[in-house]
RNA sequence: GUCCCUAUAGCUCAGGGGAUAGAGCGUCCGCCUCCGAAGCGGAAGGCCGCUGGUUCGAUUCCAGUUAGGGGCACCA
């Protein structure tokens, strides 16, 4: 008996208990509509639900009245122990020990697929995160996106969406020739340019540019100026591609700004195509010598220029010839996770969507990511000032960088602290859930030493002896793993993970202290070494969620 | 001025139209001859910023208000 089903068959009996009455209002039931629920209080068992309470006023009855009805049928269901009727009118549901004991088989037996969920099937979704400018190191901006963003790729796909995760390189524009126009300095041992880009990294990116082309000083300023502008990007781009690699982030596309600004079939570039078709959708208008966007007939407060007078194109128009592409290359979701700077972004993208003749509802997000601070980092010189993502992850590792900067939503703003993840304690989240899967490692290395069993022989073990109180907690835990997943994805929240993760470790802490594994009773034993590699399946399948490792022994 | 975010335990933060509002840290008291004590059990600690509204019921939704953070270009 696993939690869906159940609730599935609540929305059965639900349905036709009322059915009697109110036919219409039992088929808008649901199983989402039934208010499904784990309780927070034990004593009120193993489920509860308050669709009694929900329900009641539709169909004319109290509240207690219908509970009554509808805990009769419950009671019914196979593997259901017993329904009491509790307060108002909530129902609060037992289970057998053996019905409830089937989630640890059927994690067993699903192994790294277990989690996994169909909520979002049919969705092909482009998330676009990080976008980095590639003329300079990753910040620790950069680092939290990337750990949100790689997470909350994987929590899509986990629910069945098919995620594509995007890079945008803005490889074109100003900033570029500034960018070469400082690489070509430091090459050249001359001062950094006025509003050029400080920091050391640009002298190494000027000794690499020179040890390439020795050539440089003797070419022509403009010419020269471009060489460098290449070497650099080339090299800062393979830079920010090998600390995002070493950070556990995959990106599926690159996409390059410049290709926007390449000629389309037609002749004229994707952007001239971009500013021609929203001008079809007859959002587009000429006044004062430029181009503009009617933004303001969907929420931005006021209209956006992308043309300038002088025939060039704004930032905003390579943001729409990108915006479309997404869209032409199939992807009908459009996820944008930004920082904190971009805020007024929003509605600009979101009027693009429209503009586009999208919903700007349902087919664009924009996330916005508040600030993170931390303590006593030290500062990049390389860099100019910044705190790097490399240097954060070699002070603090993947793992514990990973897992605290998904531990809290994009918009909260988060404050990193470095002592307590160098701990190797509970102090420190990430540990105390990798301890929780070390510790079951632990105990299967010893069950294998001993008696050479395995974990691929518990699938068929009979599991009614998991009747304790900790062993009956730690299967409810285990069975929410696959809702929790799919509400995290339903609410963009890869931090519920992170919450999940911590719950599941502490109740597989209680549970090692109230019961020994490995008894000589050959069938206890069996059964619970069933439930605790299944605690260690989803340990693992969860942290994977997060990108962070799932060690044997630590 | 305007737009967005935030306000929950001493600290850092989850949660969410319903039953006694949660976790970690910190404080206090207990638990290893026994599979990893990197752990467990317990205690203390809250007008869920403030005022109204909607509701059978609001800490949760809405409005206002106060405080903090951030954003406003024919820049990129």
């Amino acid at each position: 008996m696993n939690p869906d089903v159940l609730s599935e068959l609540i929305a059965v009996v639900a349905r036709d208990v009322i059915a009697v009455r109110e036919p219409e209002v039992a088929a808008s039931i649901d199983s989402s509509a039934i208010a499904f629920e784990r309780p927070k209080n034990r004593d009120h068992g193993d489920w509860a639900t308050s669709v009694a309470l929900k329900l009641a006023k539709r169909v004319g009855m109290a509240p207690r009245d219908l509970a009554a009805e509808l805990a009769g049928r419950i009671s019914e269901i196979e593997g259901v122990s017993s329904v009491d009727i509790a307060g108002p009118g909530f129902l609060n549901i037992r289970l057998d020990a053996s019905a409830a004991g089937e989630i640890a088989r059927s994690i067993v037996e699903a192994g790294s697929e277990f989690g996994r969920n169909d909520s979002l099937v049919g969705q092909t979704i482009n998330l676009e995160f990080v976008s980095a400018n590639p003329t300079g190191p990753l910040h620790i901006g950069h680092t939290r996106w990337a750990a949100l963003g790689d997470s909350l790729g994987r929590v899509l796909a986990a629910s069945g969406a098919r995620v594509a995760n995007e890079f945008y390189v803005n490889d074109a524009g100003a900033q570029m020739d500034v960018f070469g126009e400082s690489v070509l300095a430091a090459a050249l041992g001359e001062p950094t340019p006025e509003n050029g880009y400080p920091g050391e990294y640009v002298q190494e990116l000027g000794r690499i540019a020179l040890e390439r082309r020795p050539d440089l000083a003797s070419l022509d300023r403009a010419e020269a100026i471009l060489v460098a502008r290449e070497i650099g990007y080339e090299t800062q781009l393979q830079e920010i591609k090998d600390s995002l690699s070493r950070f556990n982030v995959h990106f599926d596309v690159w996409f390059s700004e410049r290709t926007l600004h390449a000629g389309s079939s037609e002749g004229g570039s994707l952007i001239d195509d971009a500013i021609e078709r929203l001008r079809a959708q007859g959002h587009v208008f000429d006044e004062d010598g430029a181009v503009w966007v009617r933004t303001t007939d969907f929420g931005d407060d006021k209209d956006r220029v992308i043309t300038r007078g002088n025939g060039i194109f704004t930032y905003f128009a390579a943001d729409a010839a990108y915006y479309l592409s997404k869209g032409d290359r199939g992807f009908q979701h459009k996820i944008y996770l930004l920082g904190a700077d971009h805020h007024g972004y929003v509605h600009r993208l979101k009027a693009l969507a429209g503009s586009a003749g999208d919903d700007p509802e349902k087919d664009i997000e924009v996330l916005i990511g508040q600030l993170v601070s931390i303590n006593g980092a030290k500062l990049s010189k390389r860099a100019g000032n910044i705190i790097e993502l490399n240097d954060l992850q070699a002070w603090l590792g993947t793992d514990a960088l990973r897992y605290s900067l998904a531990r809290y939503p994009a918009d909260s703003p988060l404050t990193l602290d470095p002592e307590l993840l160098q701990k190797r304690t509970n102090d420190n989240p990430v540990f105390y859930v990798q301890y929780a899967h070390a510790r079951i490692c632990s105990v299967l290395r010893a069950w294998a030493d001993k008696d050479g069993g395995d974990v691929a022989s518990l699938k068929d073990v009979d599991l009614s002896a998991l009747d304790s109180p900790q062993a009956q907690a730690l299967m409810l835990q285990l069975a929410k793993y696959p809702a929790m997943l799919s509400a995290a994805s339903a609410d963009f929240a890869p931090h519920d993970v992170t919450f999940y993760l911590r719950d599941l470790a502490a109740s597989y802490h209680s549970y090692y202290d109230a019961e020994r594994i490995l008894v000589d009773d050959e069938a206890v034993k069996k059964a619970r070494l069933a439930l605790v590699a299944a605690t260690a399946q989803v340990l693992h399948n969860g942290l994977a969620v997060l990108g962070v490792s799932a060690p044997a022994s630590m």
